[in-house]
DNA sequence: AAAAAATACTTGCGTAGACAAGTAATTTTT
DNA sequence: AAAAATTACTTGTCTACGCAAGTATTTTTT
């Protein structure tokens, strides 16, 4: 059969994606912020939104409910969330922003903007568009 | 600043790259192949060509050692490959596929083009060429 | 009001990635 | 030929995902 890893949709998925959340990774740290771009997923929605959920967090970022709990430990651990019980609901936890990642929101949301520039250099508007277009009908394919 | 999460290049990357991986994860299982997509790249290489070094494995899939290495362990426990020792140089491991992987080797490619096909349903042939070449374009921008 | 079902979250286990450090064998240098 | 550098691989540590199972709380059913 006629199949080549180097040319399959998934290969290149895969590792372009990779090498992207690499980078990202590489430019908070260079910049002195100690976070995984998992962690930059959660953080985002916090900055969207404050307070929310576990479970809506989980549901946002397409994770389950496992990787999202032990991501918030390891986020409480470095002090960029906070883990506050619903009054109403004793189930319920809601992740609230510290003042130390409400500070930081500015300089991480650009090194975000610099990390799709870098890996976006050279490929026009038009075609970059595009190509996101597909990325979510690949997405709406598969869920 | 004006930045979105749901609408950045980075996480549409991640996300669709996740759920190819799963999904393939999931063709394999439902027929019986308990095989990682990780350890599918490995295998893919060695169907093109057998005996390889751990080295070679490790540039060819862009992962480092201790991630081949401790991939290959697996894939010896679970019967996919042989670590043989080089004659001629100590420190050099080969590594050969088994029978039960040569075995299954039409199976796994056919899996893996389902797996394409569903996730490229309804996109124009055209336009994902040139999605792929984009993506290329975004590995070569990050190396 | 008690039992059952649903919901939110946590824990355990196996796989894998990234990075640093370590070991063993070979090659290069002196 | 001995010392130094290089190469190939392994081990340790931390982060994260995916799945199954478990706990606690709330809601629904009866």
């Amino acid at each position: 059969m006629k199949y080549r890893l180097d040319d399959s949709l998934g290969y290149k998925l895969f590792q372009a994606s990779r090498l992207m959340t690499n980078r990202l990774n590489q430019n908070f740290k260079d910049n002195g912020f100690y976070l995984t771009h998992e962690q930059w997923q959660i953080l985002s929605r916090l900055y969207e939104k404050d307070g929310q959920t576990q479970n809506q967090l989980a549901l946002l970022n397409e994770k389950d409910q496992p990787s999202v709990s032990r991501l918030i430990d390891n986020m409480i651990k470095s002090g960029l969330v906070k883990r506050v019980s619903h009054p109403q609901d004793r189930r319920v936890n809601l992740i609230y922003l510290t003042e130390k990642a409400k500070e930081i929101e500015e300089p991480l949301k650009m090194l975000a903007c610099k990390t799709i520039q870098e890996a976006s250099l050279g490929i026009e508007a038009e075609d970059l568009a595009k190509c996101l277009n597909i990325l979510d009908k690949i997405r709406e394919n598969l869920k």
